[in-house]
RNA sequence: GUGAUUGUAGCUCAGUUGGUUAGAGCGCCAGGUUGUGGCCCUGGAGGUCGGGGGUUCGAGUCCCCUCAUUCACCCCA
């Protein structure tokens, strides 16, 4: 074991895993140009209240995940963000860019950090794409970005995930739910496990998506949240699932599903992946048009979007084999010689190379010439060329084309000339 | 925060009831081919056996502590 590892739930990412990263946030660059949604960047810490009003003092993630640190005795609490809609939220209303256009529609790829536990699919820190269509309060936006997240997920090639929606009503039919559950669960108050017992009181939904089987027993002869939503929430949400089934995205009603964020209203949506672990949820978001006004914002900014586990993305991508036909790029050629003293000369030729706009490598640690070619060998180069004392005399290289063994004698301008055609790299590595 | 799991070479792992100098495969390096890669053959480098303490004539092996890993709970992406 090494003297120093990197940081409990922090990893590393090498060229090879690299290489996947750089083409699905490629694809998500341009499904999110295709729904007209354009990148921000925030800070990567927020004062910590942020988070405690806009994520809610209740939660998990507040109570007991954020790193929040002090920078100076006298100074406010500052914390890394553990997730991207409150810093969003506060700078579009910092900049007030409503007020440039009534629609902004933002995305973003970013870093977050949670002081959890590590296992399969969570880290400490991890990143999330995630988009937020603000300024529009309506099913249609749900439904568009849902639909842009599923897009997402097809482009990639990801199938056989689930999405389950629901609906969390508005905030009065919320209240009058939350004290049908009270009541309902009073009775049960002695059969409660210690953290049901406490949501009882804090944030009863969430008694609701408990794991605890003994808990689901009880859940399930709980009024449903469905029952008490208002008519024209029911109407809305039928609206949402209108445009889900008319564009061919099937789903599951969850009636369960209330998530763990207290921002979210109306419709709330997960999606999970079967080839996960027991942490399955791919993404999921929904509509949150109060967080605003709880930011302390005169009126309320709706608001909806979503947030998808980059790390989990990319493992389910890979239990499902969609990587297979990613094969990371060589250089072109690579500059060989055999002795020491024409290694100068061997590296001004690389230099001319590349200059002409040709990826080259070359040998940096005087190794043998058996050791450059295995080397160009296993970068997968296409070519070698040979920098030797004839061909210092003659002005003629001899190149190698390393797939067919075939070797002829060039001018250095003639290499160029051939190495320069665009097609080549295809044609050779296929 | 709780529970369990696993720590031996760069990687994947062997290592018998405690017994001399801790092994294999792959990878790496070199040679076979003194100017030519992949395949093959030969050789080489590389290990505080996670760390500390204890038991013992003797510990990779047994005991305790600790650190780390992984998985699960909780919850979430």
């Amino acid at each position: 074991m090494p003297h120093y590892q990197a940081v409990k739930g922090a990893r590393d990412i090498f060229p090879e895993e690299m290489a996947r990263w750089k083409y699905v946030e490629g694809v998500i660059h341009s499904i999110a140009a295709l729904y007209g949604f354009s990148e921000i960047r925030t800070p990567i810490f927020e004062y910590t209240e942020l988070f405690q009003r806009g994520i809610g003092s209740t939660t998990d993630i507040v109570g007991k995940e954020m790193f929040s640190f002090q920078p100076d005795p006298q100074g406010r609490s500052i914390t890394l963000r553990p997730e991207m809609t409150a810093g969003v939220m506060r700078a579009a209303l910092q900049k007030n860019i409503l007020s440039s256009a009534p629609v902004h529609k933002l995305y973003y790829i970013s870093e977050l950090f949670r002081k959890e536990r590590p296992q399969a699919g969570r880290q400490r820190q991890f990143s999330q794409f995630g988009a937020e269509l603000l300024g529009v309060s309506s099913s249609a936006a749900v439904a568009e970005v849902i639909t842009l997240m599923m897009q997402l997920f097809e482009s990639l090639g990801v199938h056989s995930l689930c999405l389950r929606i629901n609906s969390l009503g508005d905030t009065e039919d919320r209240l009058r739910y939350r004290s049908a559950l009270q009541s309902y669960f009073a009775p049960y108050h002695d059969q409660l496990d210690d953290s049901s017992k406490e949501r009882l009181e804090k944030n009863p939904l969430r008694i609701l998506d408990s794991k605890n089987p003994a808990m689901q027993e009880l859940v399930a002869g709980a009024p449903r949240l469905y029952d008490y939503l208002s008519a024209s929430a029911v109407a809305e949400f039928e609206k949402v699932l209108f445009y889900l089934s008319e564009r061919s995205i099937s789903y599951q009603i969850d009636y369960r599903l209330v998530r763990g964020l207290d921002y979210y209203s109306h419709a709330a949506f997960e999606v999970t992946s079967p080839a996960l672990g027991a942490q399955d949820a791919i993404g999921g978001g929904g509509r949150y048009d109060g967080l605003a006004r709880e930011l302390g914002n005169a009126s309320d900014l709706p608001a909806a979007g979503f947030a998808v586990g980059m790390e989990r993305l990319l493992m389910t991508m890979e239990k499902q084999g969609l990587f297979t036909t990613l094969n990371p790029q060589g250089p072109l050629v690579c500059v060989v010689t055999q002795q020491q003293e024409l290694e100068d000369h061997a590296m001004q030729i690389a230099w001319r190379l590349r200059k002409a706009g040709i990826s080259t490598e070359t040998d940096l640690a005087s190794r043998s010439m058996k050791a450059q070619m295995r080397e160009a060998n296993r970068m997968r180069a296409a070519y070698a060329l040979f920098v030797g004392a004839e061909e210092l005399s003659t002005g003629l290289y001899s190149l190698k084309n390393l797939l067919t063994s075939e070797q002829t004698t060039l001018s250095l301008d003639a290499v160029i000339e051939i190495l320069r055609e665009p097609l080549l790299r295809e044609q050779v590595r296929s």
